[in-house]
DNA sequence: GCAAAATTGGACTTGCAGGTCCATTTTTTG
DNA sequence: CAAAAAATGGACCTGCAAGTCCAATTTTGC
């Protein structure tokens, strides 16, 4: 078999991305370096190089993947079921837990600055991750559109974006700060907007 | 006198300060190096670590007060005097403009995940201006309780820091993806939010 | 005008992190 | 079991960018 990898392979491969997430999370992207995954993971260059002939690029744009995916998986089973306003609470505090344990890290946001926003991988997992993201909220905000309790009239994509940029803010200045008042306002002015349209509505 | 600088030093200080923000600018701080502000600046190595003892990371310090302080100054007059809805919307429409003409660079953001968030003067350096931000903010929502176009039981801080927060994360969608839809969903319905209040008032 | 201080040029050093290479061992395949 | 392919260890190379040093020049203060 030309190019495959054996268990053994596959298993080497996901210990050096392991590795390679906690490293980064601990020490971040700007400091952190191969010997440091290597160390980590007791594995050698040239395993490393041979799993990843693209060198650290293609190691780091695998980490950013593993972390997009764990965004979202955090939320979860939150996220997918926003059909009561109990359910949106719920989801709002499991984002703030979240992201205040998570601390000062920001493992996908420093990632793309080290890895340039400009190359196409990178950009697509960025793009991917916050089109599934805003899809969820606007499917929630449909379903509470659905059940009457906010009205039809609200846009809810729009609605979605909004609410998702202010979450975005929230966890970039708690990471730039350390307070977390702002993803919290964010996220209950976003919910708040919810309620008020419907009491507002035209 | 000692330690003090002539008139001949602090214009050569400027240039590198100058030099700095605009390799800054072009490159991303990921890759610009001291040798490309030598280049642009025509000064030398030893000019650099005269005016910065503390290298690169003291030069980058004084490149980020410094694109600190055009966030806000970039926003005025009309940050200043958010006093009507015209203003708001006036305010909104600068605030759209500088990111989108700004691209896809992000001079601050970057920089500080290579100066390191924790540096307490890095740290500083962004809460001082997120805090006059709000600030600003707050103080036009108070304007508009004051001339009864928002009712007084709106908490402006919370408004604030929400809208705030709505900006960061559009900014920083934009940066990220290109779009500033989401900018302007989080602007507009940051506004919205006090409109809203106005008619769903408690 | 002259001594002291500030400014400047640029060659040199240094350390480090990414990346290469090849010999050796282990696993797969038939 | 034997040949081929995959996996591994780790020494080595290389380039680059930060930072040092000193000698030369200009400016300042008195």
């Amino acid at each position: 078999m030309r190019g495959s990898l054996t268990a053994k392979g596959q298993a080497t491969r996901g210990r050096i991305v392991q590795g390679a997430v906690a490293v980064l999370r601990e020490k971040g992207v700007a400091v952190a370096t191969l010997d440091d995954v290597l160390a980590r993971t007791r594995t050698s260059k040239s395993q490393l190089f041979h799993y990843f002939p693209g060198g650290k690029d293609e190691l780091l744009l695998a980490v950013a993947q593993f972390e997009a995916d764990q965004v979202l998986d955090d939320q979860q089973p939150h996220l997918g079921c926003l059909d009561s306003w109990d359910a949106w609470y719920r989801w709002r505090d499991t984002v703030i837990a979240r992201y205040e344990e998570q601390g000062d890290q920001c493992p996908l946001g420093s990632l793309f600055l080290q890895i340039g926003r400009n190359t196409p991988g990178a950009r697509a997992i960025v793009i991917e991750l916050l089109r599934q993201w805003q899809e969820h909220l606007a499917t929630g905000i449909r379903a509470m559109q659905t059940a009457g309790h906010v009205p039809i009239s609200l846009d809810a994509d729009r609605t979605a974006a909004a609410l998702l940029a202010g979450i975005q803010g929230g966890v970039s200045i708690l990471l730039s700060t350390g307070r977390s008042s702002h993803l919290h306002a964010a996220l209950d002015e976003g919910i708040m907007a919810l309620r008020n349209a419907a009491s507002a509505a035209i």
